[in-house]
DNA sequence: TATGAATGAGTGTTCATTCAT
DNA sequence: CATGAATGAACACTCATTCAT
């Protein structure tokens, strides 16, 4: 890309002062071009671990399934293991892009029942390679483990967080049972979401996922709104 | 070949007249040697899957860790698959046994603590592995699925029954409360089993997951018990 | 080879007191057959280095002109760094037998002539190969220069150390003249010993090149001996 | 396809009547360009090989070095072969140009040393890889063998004739004894010189090169001038 | 029947070369 | 022509499985 400095540039090679900025557009072009063929593997690489898993999924179906030729995945990635990465980076943040658009609702059990709709949606949407990582953090082959750690680690992290701050502010604003702990009401919840994915996954990702996250907040509702 | 899928020999191993009666003091002894041996690696591979997971704990490792040479597993299990399936079934029939050991006892919620409080000490003892599989029959390696299905759905199916009929029995005699569906509270008290241990799991297995189980029991019943 | 424990051998498993020893029968005739593969795989590996050299000979190369499976290399060397090295070491440690050999001649000046000529001998016997590195230590690929090292200067300081301590006991014993520092006439030995392997190896490794040992010495003693 | 092997391209190019002579000026600033891209990648290219030597320097890396993009490099050779070979005839033009400016230096042997002192000086100034190749031809990888072959030998050749003749000239004059046979003689004179150049680089290619041609010098009229 | 070495198909990865822009 | 991304053949290495002893 940067190449070094650019020397022997040709003895009397000189096109006249005409074009310092041009350049970027052939630039803009590769860029773009690259960012499709980015998108394009990473897609590729989410059905095939999805369908296949990660040891099973080799880079040839990965490739296959792209279009592309074996070679061009290392075009953008490093290995494997860094298609793997990527793709839960890449879903990480489209999932935090989804709850960000909640963000401005004021009523925390309001925006906490869009946000959960959001994300399960996605979950819906994207199969079980998501199902699995981007909101479980969870159970998987020794070598993915390896890969995402951090990441799922990050986005569980952040669910945990995000989930207590919305209960803290319900029990601030009265809508929220105060003689529980934060916490353990907020374990409660994330409980019930796992679970509930958990048992979608295990009947093999059925439509209607989305539709469980008005009667999760129902329920829970039901049980620590304030007396 | 399928020198292994031929358990049983012994036994009632009977070869015409051949040998008459004699040899079965021989066939006893083998049979007890194969046992012991079947037995051994079952142990290894179970240790050894749990620790590196179903690709990375290779043949070698499971025959490393059983003490006896690679060769000497396929005198046992047909494949590396089989040895996987076989440490499944294995761990079912000795949960099965567990809660078999408390069928007398007539209390349904009592009965269901202490079948609880079983299942999750065996948990605890079994590790990693079987937290995925005798309970969740999970978020596995695609090559580990080919190989379970029928297992971890056979593990799962069984849970659901036994204890939707616990349920049932607790609404007959006026212990559960009857305006909830039965399969609604049974679905609940899973569901808040299966994420007990997802998060046991989770946080790396610690010690302490059979305590969970009282207090599952006590939540479930302060929610479901009969006004 | 060396098993942890030994455990699980088999319950019931015992074979009278019989033979606590009895397997080195088996393990002798293993170790003679991991020595007999080993060298084949060794001999071969020499061959078609130096037919090819480095990068070109393949492993499966060496595996054919072994007779062997290419997996079966890796059960006797780590990979392809190892077999090269392996073959250095061999053959500095065949040079440096031959060359003990004669280490009880008195004559500083016959045994040096009887040393060149085994070692002459050995490279013509060996080829290009050895022409690079037991003797010379080298103009080789980055790769093998990577590989060797320590072998080849190991070789090679062991040659200037046997060559000044020859020098100086044929100065001692009045046989080499002594105006001359004794570094310098050993650089002058070697280097014509050097040049002559050289113009050998250019020539394409022509049958001859012990008859050159006398030459030399010859050479040598015309202009290094005492007045 | 054979875009590169098609040098010379503007020069003497004529197409017809169609490009009269204007043109003529394009196309010298063309060759002008073509000649500094060429010159710049064999630098490029001498620099990494010698350091990474002919396998692991890549074309990348080669274009890295020289400043410009991977396929630029087929613009000017046909493939990495032809890259190495070019090297190496540049080499041995620009050795032969730095002899020629002594050839009318009429005493042989001070045309001897002079030349002599040139060609350390090159080889000092070029590195390793120049080491191996301009003046030993020598022990290297197959594959730079296959490229080579002629290259080297031609240069090769062409000393042995030189100093023959130097030789012969000395002897016709009286300045070197006549009872050795000229070849003889000069073939002790190059194995001496090859037998530094080797100490040389097995030292590490050191500063201090061309000093050793007076030595050389020095040493070989000792033994060889005329009594 | 235990053993442990042989096997060879299978895979991730590299890199010289091609080619559309 | 320069560019840099696409290509795919090639290769070192792994490991489940087989088999002679």
């Amino acid at each position: 890309m940067a190449r070094a400095a650019d020397p022997a540039r040709g003895g009397a090679a000189k096109r006249g002062a005409s074009t310092p900025d041009k350049p970027s557009v052939r630039d803009a072009v590769r860029e773009e071009s690259r960012a499709a063929y980015r998108e394009a593997i990473l897609a590729a690489a989410e059905r095939a671990f999805g369908r296949l898993g990660f040891h099973d999924a080799k880079m040839a179906d990965i490739a296959a399934e792209a279009g592309v030729a074996a070679g061009t995945l290392y075009n953008y990635f490093k290995n494997k293991d860094e298609v793997f990465a990527s793709i839960l980076q890449r879903g990480q943040e489209q999932v935090a892009a989804l709850l960000e658009s909640h963000a401005a609702v004021t009523d925390p059990l309001e925006r906490t029942r869009l946000q959960l709709r959001e994300t399960f949606g996605f979950l819906e949407k994207h199969g079980v390679l998501f199902s699995m990582f981007v909101r479980l953090g969870g159970f998987i082959d020794h070598a993915q483990k390896r890969v995402l750690e951090d990441h799922s680690e990050y986005g569980y992290t952040r669910g945990v967080e995000r989930t207590t701050a919305m209960i803290r502010e319900g029990v601030a604003r009265g809508l929220l049972r105060s003689d529980v702990a934060v916490d353990e009401l907020a374990m409660l919840l994330m409980g019930t979401c796992d679970a509930t994915i958990l048992a979608w996954t295990r009947a093999g990702c059925p439509p209607g996922l989305v539709a469980k996250a008005d009667i999760i907040v129902e329920l829970f509702l039901r049980g620590a709104q304030a007396p």
